[in-house]
DNA sequence: ACGGAATAGTTGACACGTCATCCAAGTTCG
DNA sequence: CGAACTTGGATGACGTGTCAACTATTCCGT
């Protein structure tokens, strides 16, 4: 299901927006937020991206016009990534659509009991896997 | 759910065994055939993957010894993928903890309930966007 | 204040996936 | 038979993900 859904969405929206479901994931949290400047530690970590995955993947993003980076004047190290008018035209051309597929696609053939088992797995395997895979005995 | 029980079952097989998930998918299948040769175009139908992608793989994983190709006498096009020695070995190693894995990871927090109800949904989504995205409207 | 650790982020090498393209072997039909 | 078309499969270019190594800054203990 994972595969074959994943794949149909991602077509979707490479066809009709020149996106990467990734780099609408990017995008999404970048408007999530109000001034549309991030840290990057900050969105890898919401993204639950490593973050090497995450600077390779804004570089890519950079050279196409969708984010900048900003210097981060209290820490030296730091970047701040900011959404460019470019990228914030390119999520709002893509959103509607990519909301309707998933629509379309996956809520469309479920019950609200289905959805509220899915969500109650999700919650357990996602507890279960992070339990054993950060702390522990094994 | 998705994301974090994928990376960590992918991560488990390549510490303990050499072999990413995809490794694993095509040797499953190479297995689960008497004679352990199949044409790369049943192979790719099985798995769901586009004949391109299997053919990129298959070259990585000839280059490990872990199949072989054979000339096809009946189709001068065709090519045989078949399963080593090395490969069946590797397989055979990496099956009982991956096994243990998704055990431990997902079934322990599911009930029969829960998996009866994935299964449902599973099939209703997959055969939603197979119906879709192959024949039809749009 | 200074030297070692932790942190922020980038980079390079390599495995992987997709798309478009290509080629050779088969098929169809005049 | 032979030209058009289809099919099995490989290949190259390019975008993506992971791991390990690296740089630069900040933090922290003495």
């Amino acid at each position: 299901m994972n595969t074959v859904l994943g794949a149909a969405l991602s077509r979707q929206m490479q066809t009709e927006s020149m996106l990467s479901m990734q780099d609408f994931e990017v995008l999404v949290h970048l408007t999530d937020i109000d001034d549309a400047r991030l840290r990057v530690s900050e969105l890898a970590k919401a993204m639950r991206w490593e973050k090497s995955r995450l600077s390779h993947h804004l570089s890519r993003m950079e050279k196409r016009g969708l984010i900048g980076r900003e210097e981060c004047s209290s820490d030296g190290r730091g970047a701040f990534i900011v959404l460019t008018p470019e990228g914030r035209a390119a999520i709002e051309a893509a959103a509607p659509s990519h909301v309707d597929a998933v629509r379309r696609h996956f809520f469309a053939v479920l019950t609200d009991d289905d959805v509220k088992a899915l969500n109650s797995i999700a919650d357990r395997v996602i507890a279960r896997v992070e339990a054993t895979d950060t702390c522990p005995s094994e």
